[in-house]
DNA sequence: CTTAGCACTCAACATGCCCAAGTGCTAACA
DNA sequence: TGTTAGCACTTGGGCATGTTGAGTGCTAAG
């Protein structure tokens, strides 16, 4: 029997299975596909790949329906990126245009990918390392209780209310506001927890413990917040694909809604610089997510966006689209 | 027949239905609570709530089901609200400490009402007409786009990136912003539209376009943004709660999705300052939530809180969460 | 290695049957 | 007048049975 033909039937079924979501069988393939041999060969090559463990039959006389295995070897070895049409090109490009928040370019990249792929569109907040500090400010709430906020190059404004042990004047915190101002504009935030320390032992003693109390306030803005939280949109599509499959739809929202999952779920899949990573079925580590499979890329420096479907969709056009996304995600926010 | 009974019967239907997701027949009726007549009795009147269109049976042969304008009538006159039992008041009161944002504050709100209800819980973003300008700050990102920052004493920080028409220096907008910063501190956010004008007034003719366009930022951030959102958690409870009834699960995801949707929804519900408000089936004016009811009531200054599920919900536990929840907001964030 | 032919398997569908739950009605009763 | 017991009637759900068609695996021949 010859691999390449092989290779070919696996393609096959993927594909007819995608599409008509039931299991296909020996006849309905050399019938839509001109393979050049009749069904009793494909019936050999099918055997032979259910050997293989790339294929299964739900019960005795059924068609085979592809297994994570399958789709992995289909995915890595068979597929071809399929191109965008012009229309979503077009959607994508006028999509990104206008001198829009961060946030409101992410909220719209979800939407469009949602739409582009028909699964659910998650985006991670984009990695600030090499953001610029542009501002600083101190704002007393309450006696006891000022909000530090942190503003940098790229737009990204970050803020935390911090309780200071004991009363504070406002004089005082505009005093370390402009202190903390000059030695910080400009450093990148990656560096604050280095810079700060300097900056905190240079005041007067007085303010010191109050300097120490905000600097930290400041580092934690610098690291944590922002990059450690994703978007998503198009968990309707959800209900939609898997009509027949209410059942799993339930753990999926579950994971979903548990950022700490889904966070370590799109740092966990490998950033793949030539284009985007798959996580297919059961490969995915949390268990909710054993008939799904991530879709997902890098952008920018590092963070990540990507859809969420059922292990049984359309490959080829899914990853052009994230990958398409994430490039003029890129291209907009800087890499 | 007597009234009384009458309802006490409707009332019965309604929570063996709303435990048991079956049509409850009238022999089952008497066995599981002590009306004191006989299955018979049960009957006719069941035969007279029906004409009135307060239940209704699936097929000749089953039990009754309340319909929309049953559960209407057992929340507005049937039911008391259950009080809360102590653990849950506990997790409410342990939730809501700490000085924190108010972001945090309304994310770990909708996490606690979707676990204590075990529906999907909203949260509107509070309004913030009472708050006061507490800083205003432009941040020169690139040549032409100016990020415009608005701090309120309530912690709030809303942002926005604008196109300033063409380049401007720093020292100019750091002019503007002491400027506009002596004229607004200190005045409520909803006045904004009124003061901004006089203070562009007031500038250098050369600068007066800028601060034409900074004010307009300004004024947009004021007022639209943050009341204008909403947040939610728990959107898994609905497939929990749907097992059988997968099919509507999808439009309801698509409605909470539209954060317009849900809006309009919300603040369409009048406002009943005793207590919650609840809007059952098809009274929602939205086609796709036909099957679900949203119980919200306000909180702080007007905006809303309030959880969406199924029709067939446990009213009265359902609305003494909401109602307790929305409580320790305003009491949290101030009325 | 491929193919035709054939026996075999099994889910899906249909049919018919029975049962239990539940109703509505009527007539008797307090 | 309201309540009750009794009874005929309806009907969906469960179950056994039969049928069909898609699909497989195997064998023997090309």
């Amino acid at each position: 029997m010859s691999e390449p033909r092989k290779l070919e039937v696996l393609r096959a079924i993927v594909e007819d299975y995608v599409h008509s979501r039931e299991p296909v069988g020996s006849k309905a393939l050399v019938e839509r596909h001109h393979l050049g041999v009749s069904s009793a060969t494909i019936r050999n090559d099918m055997a032979v790949l259910e050997e293989e463990g790339l294929i299964a039959a739900p019960h005795t006389s059924a068609g085979r329906i592809p297994t994570d295995k399958g789709y992995r070897l289909f995915v890595d070895r068979i597929s071809q990126v399929k191109p965008l049409s012009a229309a979503e090109r077009r959607a994508i490009h006028s999509l990104l245009e206008g001198p829009d928040d961060v946030d409101d370019i992410l909220e719209r990249t979800v939407r469009l990918l949602s739409q582009l792929t028909n699964q659910v569109a998650v985006v991670q907040y984009p990695h600030s390392n090499r953001a610029l500090v542009r501002h600083a400010e101190f704002v007393l709430l309450a006696p006891r209780q000022v909000l530090v906020v942190l503003i940098a190059d790229t737009g990204s404004v970050v803020q935390k209310v911090i309780d200071v042990g004991s009363e504070v004047a406002n004089e005082a915190l505009m005093l370390l506001r402009s202190r903390f101002l000059g030695s910080i504009a400009g450093t990148q935030l990656a560096l604050l927890p280095q810079v700060l320390p300097s900056v905190v032992a240079l005041c007067p003693p007085d303010l010191r413990t109050l300097a120490q109390t905000l600097a930290h306030g400041l580092e934690s803005l610098s690291d944590t917040s922002r990059e450690e939280r994703i978007l998503m949109a198009g968990t309707a599509n959800l209900a939609r694909s898997n009509v027949d499959f209410p059942l799993s739809i339930g753990p999926v929202l579950e994971a979903l809604e548990e950022q700490v999952v889904m966070l370590r779920l799109l740092s966990d899949m490998g950033d793949d610089p030539r284009g985007v990573t798959v996580s297919i079925g059961r490969e995915n580590p949390y268990d909710g997510l054993a008939e799904a499979s991530v879709v997902a890329t890098g952008y920018g420096s590092g963070a990540k966006v990507g859809i969420l479907g059922p292990t049984r969709m359309d490959y080829p056009t899914t990853m052009a689209a994230v990958r398409a996304v994430a490039r003029y995600l890129s291209r907009i926010l800087g890499g």
